[in-house]
Order: structure tokens, then C-alpha cells, then sequence
DNA sequence: CTCAGTATGTAGTAAATTTACAAATATTCA
DNA sequence: TGAATATTTGTAAATTTACTACATACTGAG
């Protein structure tokens, strides 16, 4: 069984390299994805200004054997409730259809980022967590708030972890790193000056670097391991909204990764820190 | 569109009240119903020993206006009905399946939040956040990292911004706290003692509260509007985990929702804000 | 047993899809 | 630039698929 999870996000991904008529076909689906699975080929054709064998071919480009196969191909991938093409939010929405369009871009950048997973990249840093005497969890702006959430989460695991937000706090802790400290840097783009100059002042000593950014960045060149996240963040919107909850699902599995190494014994320990936030609470009535 | 969530399950109910060859067909699609949505309308007839037309009126007899039409609804039942399900880290995982596990559980958790979420209480969020002088966030623990995620979104849209981890800080502004003054509380229990405190300072005040929680705790309570988020943590798995995923993509809902209500000529001031960081980042080679 | 009513199948027709091929367009290399 | 080649696209015919009208077979009541 080779079907796609969701056809559409295949179809938008590889507009580019799609000829001319096909790319009208192509378009013609994302405009009105349930209509074109009730249509025939002679009506999609037409409502994409191309001929009928146009539609064929476009439809075995993407794996199907014909017409009515990619139309089932396409419903199903539709029925799964989720849009699977990140739409833009317009001035036209209103409450009953923006949320919408937000909650589906964020399950398809997850949905995405599932598919490629840099295994070997986790794996690497999950080991280098494992084996760090202290953890530095550093990055800014938006990433900061990220960053903060993983020194949450790790510190439960046993893990001495630090974040700060001061590039100064962060410049002086890279300086006088040494063995068995890892720095882990999270960065949208990889490209934040301050951070990268962090990033080349721990490179100086015997310290690891980890970083969650982008492939081939400043970033990403200065560090031991790089976890390669992929996202193609519509530049017209104007917040990296879909890149930090790709990057937090990592930042889990990291953790995960890290307490599955420690093995069954590590248990109890989750659950004594659980316990001490007991008396913070007010109990279940 | 009265399409029935489970196809399978309709015919299955029906079974008795069919006569003999709708009765053949209805079985051999129970028996293979994936096949029966790749077949022709002949090898169905064949493989349920009927003619063709009678596969055709056993489709209209369940609402398909044909039997491609209801191959098609076949289809999208079966995708759906294999919905996910939020699956454990077991011990015995390894790289290959503990990471897609955790994606597959983040997913699913913005899956169902997506289909209840509680418009209502969105918009009046909206509406008060847009109105206000001054918007704190305040949250502990994991949902401090939320509130600073929130902290960085909101302040680009030009709302004055702040917050606090420290519960002195957050009881000292929640006491000084009057007319246009907003608290935006983030808790996934709603049951954090020092904050539903801080809350019910703050309500003595002119301020107004919203709490971004579980609906019928202390903390929901204390708030003229709460926005619910049900997600029915792993109480297994010591960290909520999928819980904050859906607290940001709702914060990113507020934040569109300010947005959309400062109308068109906000933009230039996105703008603004996005070329202000330029400088600081090295530039794409 | 016959008649009415329903159920099922046959055969023909219409529609939709695919294939084969030809025309048009783009690309390469001299 | 311009001929040669490859690629893309459309036309028309062939084939498959689905539907309709009608005929036959079955079922149950009188």
C-alpha cells in the first residue's frame, strides 16, 4: 500500500515541477478539492482549461491508475477532516472560519514534519542529552519561549538543564563551557546573529553543540548535531506560528528519547516529581 | 449533506431488512470494503454473485446517487473511521516508533480540539483583548513557557504586553490592577493554587480575567470568560505534553482573531516590526 | 392455481475513461 | 540563429463502465 497520508499537501509541494497544463489541473484541485472528487473528467477539465487526457496524466503523475482512482485517493485524504494545505488567514474570515484554517496549517506542518523525520539527528542528540552532565537550552524571541518550555521538561528527567534569554548570560556560559556541557540552540532560521556568535564562542571549547534549526544555516554549520526542521512558513504571515510546534513535538520526542534510555528504573523518579506538585493543586471535588 | 459517519456500520444495521441480492451484495462489501471502493461496478456484481444493476440499487437504496457516488462516500467513511488513537511510549519502543507515537498523539490531540472549539468563547476573548489598555499573561510551570510564547505574538500587534513567571510579581499587578487592565490566565488543571489566587486578587479589582483552562475549576471560575481546552491527558505519561500544543495554536487564534479586527491598515505595522529584526540576522547566501 | 406485486436479470444505450497518435511547443546543439 | 530532437498537449477513436428500460422470475394472497 503506497497511499499518501494527504494527497493535497503532495500536489501543492510539487507545483513547481509540474508543466504547464498540468499545473492548471493542479490548481483546479487545491481551488475545490470536494468538488473535483464528485466531478467527471470532462468537468474538471474543463473548469481547469484543459483537455481530458491532460486530467489523466496529471492523475498517474501522482500514483493513481487513472481518473477514478485518484478521485478516491483524493476523498479519502479529504475525509480525514483536516485541510491539508495550509491556507492563508484573510481579511474576508471571520470567527467561523479562521480557527479553523489555524489548527488545520498546524496539524499539517506536524503531519509533514512526521514524514521526515531526521531520525539519525534525534537519535545523536538523544544520546548526547543522555550522556550531558549539563544542558543549556538557549534561543530568542519566539524561540525563547520554547527553549523555556524544554528546560521544563527536561529538568524532570534528571537532566541539570539552564536556559537563558540574555545573550550576555549566554555568551559568559559559553565562554567557560567545558566536556559534558551541551549547548542546544533552537532557531527558526538559524540566522540570528547574536545567537550564532553564542554558538561560535561555545564552538571554542570542549563543550557539544546541538542545535533544532534549519539545514545549512550559520547555526547549523557551527554545531556537532543539527536537527533539521523544514518548514516553509508563508513569509506573508508574519509569525513563525506552525515552526515552534514543530519544533516542541521534538523537543518531546527528544525527552522521551532520553528517559526510554535511562530504562524502566527511571519511573519512580517521574513519579516523586509528579507527587511534590500535589500540594500545589487544589484537589478534585 | 447527510452523509453518515460510519457507512459500513448503516449497512450492517440493515442487513435483515434487505432482500436476497441487495443482502449478497451488502456482505461481499463487509467482507472486503476497501476492494470494494477500487472495483468496477461488474467485478462487485461478480464477486457478490448478482447482476449489475442490482449493485446499483442496493447504492440508491443507501442514498448514493450512484455507485461511483457511493464508492466515494464508502471511501471517506473507511478513512475516517480509522481514526487516530493516542498510543503510549512503551518501553519496548525504539527510534523508529516512539517518535512517530508522540507526533501521532500531538496530531490527534489538535484533531479534536479543532472540531469543539469553543467559538463563542474565542470571540469574546477577542473582543477583550482588542479592547484593553494592558494584557497580562500569567501562567506556571509548563504554561509559564506558553505565556511567554504568547508574550512575544501579542506584542507585534502593538498590545502592551506582560508577563510574569514570578507569582509575587503576578500578585502585586493582579492587586494594583483597574479599568482596562486584562489577565490572561494559562493553566491546564485550573487548579494551581498560587494562580487561581492571583486570579481571585485580581478580581477584586476592575480588571477583566480570562483563563485559557479547564471549564468548572477554581481558575475558570474566578474569569468573566474561559476559554475551554478538554484534553484528556495521558495521566500515565508525567507531562502535558499535548495539552500546551493546543493552548499556542489557541493563542495564534487570538492573535489572528486581534488582527483581523484591527482591519487591513494594521499591516504596515507587521511590517514594520519584521524589518526591524532584518539587521540582526545574516542574510540568506 | 392465478393474479398482483415485488425482485432480479438481460440487453441495449449513454456516459465516462483511456489509448493511440498527431500537432504544437519547447529545448538542444551546431 | 535554425535545424533536429524531445517534450508537451490535444484530437479522435476505442474501450470500459455505469445506467435505463424492459422482460422474466419469483413470492404470497385470495
Amino acid at each position: 500500500m503506497t497511499s499518501e497520508p494527504n494527497l493535497l499537501a503532495v500536489i501543492q509541494r510539487q507545483l513547481n515541477e509540474l508543466n504547464k497544463s498540468e499545473a492548471k489541473v493542479a490548481q483546479a484541485i487545491l481551488n475545490a478539492p470536494e468538488e473535483a472528487t464528485r466531478s467527471s473528467i470532462a468537468s474538471l477539465a474543463a473548469a481547469a482549461g484543459v483537455s481530458e487526457p491532460s486530467v489523466n496524466r496529471f492523475c498517474k503523475r501522482f500514483g493513481a491508475r487513472g481518473f477514478p482512482d485518484f478521485k478516491l485517493q483524493l476523498a479519502t485524504s479529504l475525509a480525514s477532516g483536516v485541510r491539508y494545505v495550509s491556507r492563508a488567514v484573510e481579511f474576508s474570515d471571520d470567527i467561523n472560519t479562521f480557527p479553523t484554517k489555524l489548527f488545520d496549517n498546524a496539524i499539517n506542518a506536524l503531519m509533514t514534519a512526521k514524514e521526515e523525520l531526521p531520525l539519525k539527528a534525534i537519535a545523536r542528540a538523544v544520546d548526547q542529552i543522555a550522556q550531558a552532565r549539563r544542558v543549556y537550552f538557549f534561543g530568542l524571541g519566539t524561540s525563547a519561549a520554547v527553549a523555556r518550555d524544554a528546560e521544563h521538561k527536561f529538568f524532570r528527567f534528571n537532566v541539570p538543564v539552564f536556559t537563558h534569554e540574555d545573550p550576555l548570560m549566554q555568551r559568559m556560559l559559553a565562554a567557560s563551557a567545558g566536556v559534558g556541557d551541551l549547548f542546544f540552540f533552537i532557531s527558526h532560521t538559524g540566522r540570528t546573529k547574536v545567537l550564532v556568535e553564542v554558538a561560535e564562542i561555545a564552538r571554542q571549547t570542549e563543550a557539544s553543540i546541538v542545535s533544532l534549526t534549519a539545514e545549512g544555516s550559520p547555526l547549523a554549520d557551527q554545531s556537532h548535531c543539527c536537527i533539521n526542521v523544514k518548514i516553509e512558513e508563508d513569509t506573508e504571515q508574519y509569525l513563525p506560528m506552525t515552526s515552534r510546534l514543530v519544533q516542541l513535538v521534538i523537543l518531546d520526542v527528544l525527552a522521551a528519547g532520553v528517559t526510554l534510555r535511562r530504562g524502566e528504573g527511571f519511573t519512580p523518579h517521574l513519579a516523586r516529581i509528579k507527587d511534590s506538585l500535589k500540594d500545589t493543586r487544589f484537589q478534585t471535588s
